[in-house]
DNA sequence: GTATGCTTTCGGC
DNA sequence: TTACGGCCGAAAGCATAC
């Protein structure tokens, strides 16, 4: 069973505001530059219908919505984050095994509760939806499947407000219809270069030989699209731990190749990225950096060490390092946003304490 | 050839 | 007419070891 919280962001505002449910909602990332610099992070339905959608510029969205009595709201992750720890541990029992994914989604293993008997999906999706409307007054949209990608398409199905059973024998009827682009792990890319194939269904990619499909994509890929397109995955639902990456990103005041103006914000992203690894006492193998040039490009850089850490210093150096390295390679273009990233996330377990994982 | 690990890009939300 | 965030995990692509 795959769980989803309808338009997350901008629900949990409509929950704490009820006189916005039915004004256009758009929750925004504000970047400081301008007043009205930044970018779209989630919009309620009413905003949708009027063609306002994530990640549009905020300015573009409030030229649509110029006349429309619309609300535009800065995030506030604080209070996703709260409504979202609510709802994963209410959801928890639910499941024989459960797992998040990001902040609003779910697979929950209902095999066993189940049994067989089909017509239980749809009480269990009744009953998970009703706890999470009591709990926290937020509507989801819920599919159940053979398995975890028919359970998440399904949840895509009927949205808001969704519940879609897909039994074993309904999953070719199901699946065939539905535009390639609607299965998981098919983007823009990969929907373009099935078109000018021909292939615009998913009834359509089904038949196409698999040797084809790997030739096209490459041995791993062109599988997982033949058994996608055919209802088949044994992804299990897996408990995650704790966090793999920990980031942060920032728009620069101006758009620069100074490191002069970019290492004090450079500085101020790596304290951050270190203050959160120490609060959730994670030491790392890998600091990277990543440059958003003045067209958008996206840029990254990484380094890997042999022992973790858990210092400050080395993470301010490095990201300096691999920035100035950066730019040295680079042309001449500016950099507008820049970020740092920790990953290879190391959690000290047992009775040994942290600092015996780090390195001398 | 296969497995593994690292770096970079992709793409969802 | 243009406009433009901040995260995350997965995948791609490559190198190395066995």
């Amino acid at each position: 069973m795959h769980v989803d919280l309808d338009y997350f962001f901008a629900q949990c505002e409509e929950r704490e505001n009820l006189s916005l449910r039915d004004k256009p909602v758009v929750v925004c990332v504000y970047s400081g530059r301008t007043a009205d610099s930044g970018a779209v992070s989630t919009t309620n339905y009413v905003a949708r219908r009027l063609g306002v959608k994530s990640g549009i510029p905020i300015v573009m969205a409030k030229k649509i919505l110029k006349d429309a009595d619309a609300v535009f709201l800065p995030v506030n992750h604080g209070l996703y984050e709260k409504v979202s720890n609510s709802i994963m541990t209410l959801l928890r029992g639910y499941g024989d095994r459960f797992e998040q994914v990001g902040i609003d989604e779910a697979y929950l293993e209902v095999t066993e509760r189940i049994g067989g008997r089909w017509e239980k999906a749809r009480e269990i999706g009744l009953t998970v939806k009703n706890a999470i409307l009591d709990a926290e007054r937020l509507t989801s949209s819920i599919g159940v499947g053979p398995n975890k990608l028919i359970a998440k398409t399904a949840s895509d199905f009927q949205k808001p407000d969704g519940l879609t059973v897909v039994q074993p024998q309904e999953v070719k009827s199901f699946l065939s219809p539905l535009p390639v682009g609607k299965l998981y792990g098919v983007g823009k890319k990969t929907e373009q270069r099935l078109a000018e194939m021909g292939v615009k269904t998913v009834e359509e990619l089904a038949k196409i030989d698999p040797q084809e499909l790997c030739a096209l994509f490459g041995k791993s890929n062109g599988l997982y699209l033949h058994n996608a397109a055919n209802g088949i995955d044994e992804e299990p639902v897996r408990e995650r731990e704790g966090r793999e990456q920990i980031s942060r990103i920032a728009t620069l005041k101006q758009n620069t190749r100074d490191t002069q103006l970019i290492f004090p914000e450079l500085d101020r992203l790596s304290q951050e990225v270190h203050t959160k690894a120490v609060e959730a006492g994670l030491g790392f193998r890998s600091v990277g950096i990543i440059a958003i040039m003045e067209d958008l490009s996206i840029h990254s850089r990484s380094r890997t060490f042999e022992n973790p850490s858990q210092e400050l210093n080395k993470i301010r150096n490095v990201a300096r390092e691999l920035f100035t390295q950066f730019l040295g390679s680079d042309g001449e273009m500016n950099v507008r946003r820049i970020g740092v990233k920790l990953s290879n996330l190391v959690k000290p377990t047992g009775q040994k304490a942290l600092s015996d994982f780090l390195g001398a």
